[in-house]
DNA sequence: ACCCGCACCTGTAAGC
DNA sequence: TGCTTACAGGTGCGGG
């Protein structure tokens, strides 16, 4: 469920409330959602944590031991996959002890809790020793972040593929950050069809869509991301994102554009719901 | 080298 | 009401 601006929400909250702090205590009440080169006993217990970094979707905290560098005494990647959630709670919060979706928290030196939940389990923790490592081993094969990525980087990986628009953005080793929400609301922001060839844009169309992307994405981040009808997403602090109610095209099949009020239809796409504007997104030129 | 389809899980909502 | 089915924010793998 986390896309980009969801993370991005809750790295914002961790970064003004774990950041500084020492871990005095980490549960792990599921070891298969941790993994990594590094043994879940490393879950930065007795350090202190220095950063909150992110790649794409995927969050790190970094942590750091007496006079040591930023991320060397270990990192701890997670990701929150379709249903995760990692929640910050101050010392006095009663917890759901006995929840069975709760499968790692960690407990601060001021009493407060960092709680990572994941009912589908498809998201997870990884374990790395210090940056390098995580960058060698896991950040490196991720493509550049959507928030930062140069237009020349993107236009280059496009112009190296055939596949529609709506399956390339969403390829993580092409472009970190997007999911199914964000890239139907860009395709249509740009009013490009979600079927058009990836290599048939021109650099022009690839740097208006960078500009485009941007300023979704940021425009997302500040209405702390999107939480759908069942409510699974939650920022980091737990409570709910308002951007939902600003979707163009996610989730709003059959009802009509908000720009010509034609009504929206919904494809798929490499096997994702896809929802566009037949008009404003007109028809993709075959190959 | 690419690209597609599916598996991985659980919860929810819609359909019969 | 209750059972069954389809679908959901993501990723990684095998096979064509």
């Amino acid at each position: 469920m986390p896309e980009l601006p969801e993370v991005e929400a809750v790295r914002r909250v961790l970064a003004r409330r774990v950041v500084g702090r020492w871990v005095r205590e980490a549960s792990v009440r599921r070891r298969d959602v941790v993994r990594g080169p590094t043994a879940p006993e490393a879950m930065l217990v007795a350090s202190r944590i220095a950063a909150v970094q992110r790649r794409g979707k995927e969050l790190c905290l970094c942590g750091q031991s007496i006079e040591g560098d930023v991320g060397f005494a270990g990192c701890v990647c997670i990701h929150l996959g379709m249903s995760g959630s990692l929640i910050w709670s101050p010392a006095n919060a009663t917890g759901e002890a006995t929840d069975p979706h709760v499968h790692v928290v960690w407990t601060l030196d001021d009493g407060s809790r960092l709680t990572f939940r994941d009912p589908r389990r498809f998201g997870g923790v990884w374990l790395f020793r210090d940056t390098a490592q995580r960058d060698a081993l896991r950040w490196s094969r991720r493509g550049p972040d959507a928030l930062t990525v140069r237009p020349d980087r993107l236009a280059a990986a496009l112009s190296a593929t055939r596949r529609p628009l709506k399956a390339a953005l969403l390829e993580q080793k092409l472009l970190a950050g997007l999911g199914n929400i964000y890239a139907d609301e860009l395709l249509h922001r740009c009013r490009l069809h979600p079927l058009t060839p990836g290599n048939r844009l021109s650099s022009q169309q690839v740097r208006a869509m960078v500009e485009a992307m941007r300023r979704l994405l940021r425009d997302a981040v500040r209405a702390g991301g999107s939480t759908l009808r069942d409510g699974g997403y939650r920022g980091g602090e737990g409570a709910a994102g308002a951007y939902q109610s600003r979707h163009a095209v996610y989730g709003r099949a059959g009802q009509p554009c908000r720009t010509c009020r034609t009504l929206l239809r919904a494809i798929a796409v490499g096997g994702r719901t896809t929802v566009y504007c037949p008009t404003c997104q007109g028809r993709h030129a075959p190959a």
